[in-house]
DNA sequence: GCTTGACTTAGAGTCAGCTCTAATTTTTAT
DNA sequence: ATAAAAATTAGAGCTGACTCTAAGTCAAGC
């Protein structure tokens, strides 16, 4: 069990950060030390792989709202036994999500490919430059 | 050549946000209509090509700080000629800073790479579920 | 020459996403 | 049992990145 500050040190993310992410409802409660919502919140494993999974989200350019569309509909990426029951609908509901979300990435990643691309031919053009000023101080 | 809505509508970026960009020197001064300082903004094919890298690199992550890093030093991306003398110093520097940018790409395409195979393991996951359900009800 | 429309500026306003404060309670170590 | 460290909350404050306003200038068509 993990307090919000392993989480913390874990993750990268500030307790802060985690806190003000459970309040808008990018991540779900957790649960709690003493009684059903009192003391200090309490993580696993599981959640600490989610909160992972979210934060790479974020970090790769998915804005909040964003990440909110896919985990809303009942939590749908935690793949805790307690979340909603496992029915065919929801099944198909939730592989839709991370077909669009798998799309998504594809598109993100062309796009640094290009940019890449283009880092790569401006070091081409500058080193060949820098090659010919070798050869000719080579040659004074 | 273009004016700042045709860069506008070519990029996708508002002509605000252009403006904005060359004020705080993420995007060079562009020359202009009439005098040296006066009258509208005027782009070319190169200035568009630039743009659209710099764009590329705000779209893929990168804060206007962190491109700002790239491109200070004497506006180091542009490949325009009347832009610093290509000296060996220069040419050194800006083979290093390219050389970083491109171990940036590469970092941010690898993190990519790993919450998409978190995706792609989650939609096995789901998909095998749902096949042994379908499977269940034939028999039924 | 006048209107229309796109351009110009400085500076104010907005929004997402944190980040912190203050006052209090809980947890942990001795 | 008590002191110190770490947690809790609501809500205020901050920063980055736009986004717009207002007041004015310029160029083209009628």
């Amino acid at each position: 069990m993990y307090s919000i500050s392993d989480i913390a040190r874990l993750t990268g993310i500030t307790a802060y950060t985690l806190r003000y992410y459970e309040r808008i409802g990018v991540l779900p409660k957790p649960r709690r030390q003493l009684g059903n919502s009192g003391g200090s919140r309490q993580y696993d494993d599981l959640d600490l792989r989610y909160i992972r999974f979210i934060y790479g989200l974020k970090q790769t350019g998915m804005t909040l709202e964003d990440i909110m569309s896919f985990t809303k509909d009942g939590c749908l990426l935690t793949e805790r036994e307690e979340d909603a029951p496992i029915i065919e609908d929801t099944l198909h509901s939730r592989i839709d999500i991370l077909n669009r979300h798998i799309a998504d990435l594809d598109q993100r990643m062309k796009q640094l490919e290009e940019v890449k691309a283009v880092a790569l031919e401006k070091r081409a053009f500058y080193s060949a430059m820098l090659e010919k000023l070798e050869k000719a101080d080579h040659i004074l």
